[in-house]
DNA sequence: TAGTGGTCTAGACCACCCA
DNA sequence: GGGTGGTCTAGACCACTAT
């Protein structure tokens, strides 16, 4: 474990455990070096990784301070795969509908940069959070990366077979949304009305090698669809 | 300006003119290193804002590469506001329906850390994406924060002003993400039907030092929502 | 003007990829 | 094993905030 991850989670938990509110004043750096026994540097790079996170934010010539999402119950849209609730008990399930070996569409082999005659891994299935449908999920798995999967594996986490059992590292993710609405099939695998809302999230994983190896679409329940994204600057 | 926003602007441009396509490899940092006459540590400060920015990933042991979105026309969700349409030539227009000042309601208020009593700026307006409707904008601004608008100023960018002649800056923002149905006012403004799928956008924008100064409730035409997002590891 | 975070340097060493 | 990115150090100096 890297020392600025270390520090990083041990500073992360600290604020859970004290349920620091937004704004509360965390130490200053010069504290924190002398508390870990580590460089200027690292602690600098320890803070950075918990403002990407969300969990702290700096103000020059002011100080270091917590950061917290005003609202709960809402779905982090860019950890695993659409999912971690915050906080919150709920419980995940799901209800495989198929799982085969195929050709690749056009589509899919673009996104996946594969030739139309290699194989992929097909899922769909339906995943349900507290008992209610959450989205329909279609997934496509370039099979010379991942190179087996079977419903057990499925019907857990997938993600964590990938990075766990296959020790592959995931890198970044390209994450398409579009609304439009339900057609007949999918209103009836969600349980709802044909031309109800929908939200499509479309994602393409890479590795942290850049290649693609899992295109999903991700058909949600409106009802159940509420995300949130914490932003950084950047872009101002 | 500082090195490593320089240079990173540098890279990101040669990248651009050259027309550089995904899995391209840079120079490794060494070449980057006595090409910009800097420390190892600059270049990987530029390299590491450029990798927050989508354009490049980096892999230890191989090299630096560029990265690219696959698809064309999408909005990105986390720049200004929601915009900046990739390369493609689009035209934004807005119409302005209300402009005032006004008390905050609870839910504003407490978005946007006010008393009731304070006074709030109000701005609803329908912008318009080569001429069709693209959402309908309702803004509420910390008059104490945001001192002085009018109408010149809110049917151009709010947040160019803001940060230009205001010379505030922004620093983070929460973005609350739900789809629905139009309700008939939301349909007669977008001129589609009522019960159509929307969906709305929820976003409170944070100043440097944390102060929430914009809590802005967008509902967008669900023809023209098309939004990408590139995420990094973080969360795998 | 004291305190605090941000940038930058020079250099050592480590972890990973690939031929 | 050679090349490449990633971590970490110690220290100098800069830019912004608060009082």
């Amino acid at each position: 474990m890297l020392k600025y991850q270390q520090i990083a989670g041990e500073i992360e938990k600290y604020i859970e455990e004290n349920e620091l509110k937004q704004g509360s004043k965390l130490p200053v750096i010069e504290s924190l070096m002398k508390q870990y026994r580590v460089s200027k540097s690292t602690i600098t790079k320890t803070l950075e990784l918990l403002e990407k996170k969300g969990i702290i934010f700096q103000v020059r010539g002011s100080g270091i301070f917590v950061r917290r999402q005003k609202r709960k119950g809402y779905i982090s849209l860019l950890s695993n795969q659409g999912f971690k609730k915050d906080l919150e008990d709920y419980i995940l399930t799901s209800k495989i509908i198929e799982l085969d070996v195929r050709k690749p569409s056009e589509e899919v082999a673009l996104h996946l940069n594969m030739d139309l005659n290699e194989d992929v891994y097909y899922v769909k299935r339906i995943r349900y959070i507290n008992g209610q449908t959450l989205c329909l999920e279609e997934s496509y798995y370039n099979k010379a990366i991942i190179t087996y999967l079977n419903k057990e594996i499925v019907s857990e986490s997938i993600f964590h077979y990938i990075t766990e059992a296959l020790g592959l590292k995931v890198g970044f993710s390209d994450v398409y949304l579009l609304v439009d609405k339900l057609n007949e099939e999918e209103a009836s695998y969600l349980g709802l009305e044909k031309n109800s809302p929908k939200l499509l999230v479309e994602s393409l994983f890479h590795l942290t090698n850049g290649q693609p190896f899992d295109f999903s679409k991700v058909t949600y329940n409106y009802q159940q669809s509420q995300f949130f994204i914490q932003a950084n600057s950047l872009f101002f």
